[in-house]
DNA sequence: TACAGTTCCTAGATATATTAGGCAAACGCT
DNA sequence: AGCGTTTGCCTAATATATCTAGGAACTGTA
């Protein structure tokens, strides 16, 4: 019998493809085996469990995303790069479900984090793409936050169809964006003031 | 021996209380029948299947939202309004994690969500909120798309540990809050100034 | 008290994660 | 080519999960 020529690094993508194909939380070791043609307990020569393979889903997929966005911002400014980077990150939500989901639902145990720098590389971009708007901490934090919060949860509420209404998504999200860029755009004085 | 005294309502209550004790993605039919005391067959005299059981919790939990949310927007308005909304919206998501992912998690059928009102009573409390920003249609959808989604991406990332800064995420939130005001109040027209 | 409906049980089929231990293919070296 | 070592994939077995079928026991009611 010729073997499979399993490796961490492909049953680790393979289990990415099939989370885009069925959902992040119905990855099993048991479907990926099958996809291969090999035994379930082959597997566990590659990676630890269940558990480690989904950590390994979760930081392909963060570096993937953070690759886009990357590409995205790079040379733009302002609402230019606020926006360039939003829709980067909408895509790739829209374009990888199972992925995207993994990047939010595993948070990769600090082994498996260590060999990535891409927790650091978002925050960066995250501050580059704010750059612009001369925000400074905390106040940078804040807006960083509210944008990452704004995003996640529009592509997820998206994403489960949350959206029933019949307006257009697409031109809601650009809208919301805009709000987004008049917010930080004014981003409130330290006092927010008293009378609204 | 005595009976246990099961109902469809007390399972879906004590499946809550499950999800937020061990998350909802680990809530199993089999745990719910040990803390019951009952074999696990017993409970497919109640409750149909995983599934259903899943869809109960979530329907349980939006409406326990909307309570909350109903009752800390009643007799505000403007920013009022809005941040009473919001911090009703978060501390439930905190309070009862498990919960909150139920409302995100699981879309209920159509049957289970045929007895309910929830969703109607969740979109107009949503523009009940909105009401004094004075915004029409389509820009109430919009805002009020952009509203949920920071809600639901600030909570979401907060309780799964994405915010690691050492700022203040209280402080932190409360800033975003006026940041979202600020976006409500000055809503862009139609056609975002193209010089930006 | 007998009937009817419901609650809960036993037993079992199926799927999954995971471990232990073994065989054989591939690799490195002489 | 021949040798040993590593490693890939296997068989076998265990534990836990969902879910179904069919039966027994409890409940309320006529």
């Amino acid at each position: 019998m010729a073997r499979a020529g399993l490796t961490a690094e492909r049953v680790t993508r393979a289990a990415a493809e099939l989370a885009d194909a069925v959902g992040f939380e119905n990855i099993t070791v048991s479907a990926l085996a099958r996809s291969f043609g090999v035994k379930d307990a082959s597997l566990y020569s590659h990676v630890r469990n269940l558990q480690e393979l989904r950590e390994r889903v979760a930081l392909l997929a963060a570096e993937e995303l953070a690759d886009r966005i990357a590409a995205a911002v790079a040379g733009r400014a302002g609402k230019d790069a606020m926006v360039a980077f939003a829709n980067a990150y909408r895509d790739y939500a829209l374009a990888h479900p199972g992925r995207y989901t993994a990047t939010q639902a595993v948070q990769p145990s600090p082994a498996v984090l260590a060999g990535s720098t891409v927790h650091v590389r978002t925050v960066e971009l995250t501050h580059a793409m704010l750059r612009a708007y001369d925000l400074v901490e905390p106040d940078l934090t804040d807006a960083g936050r509210l944008l990452r919060s704004a995003f996640h949860g529009y592509v997820t509420l998206e994403a489960n169809g949350g959206f029933r209404h019949t307006r257009d998504v697409r031109r809601s999200w650009e809208r919301s964006l805009d709000g987004l860029h008049v917010a930080l755009a004014n981003w409130p004085a330290k006092d927010p003031c008293p009378l609204h």
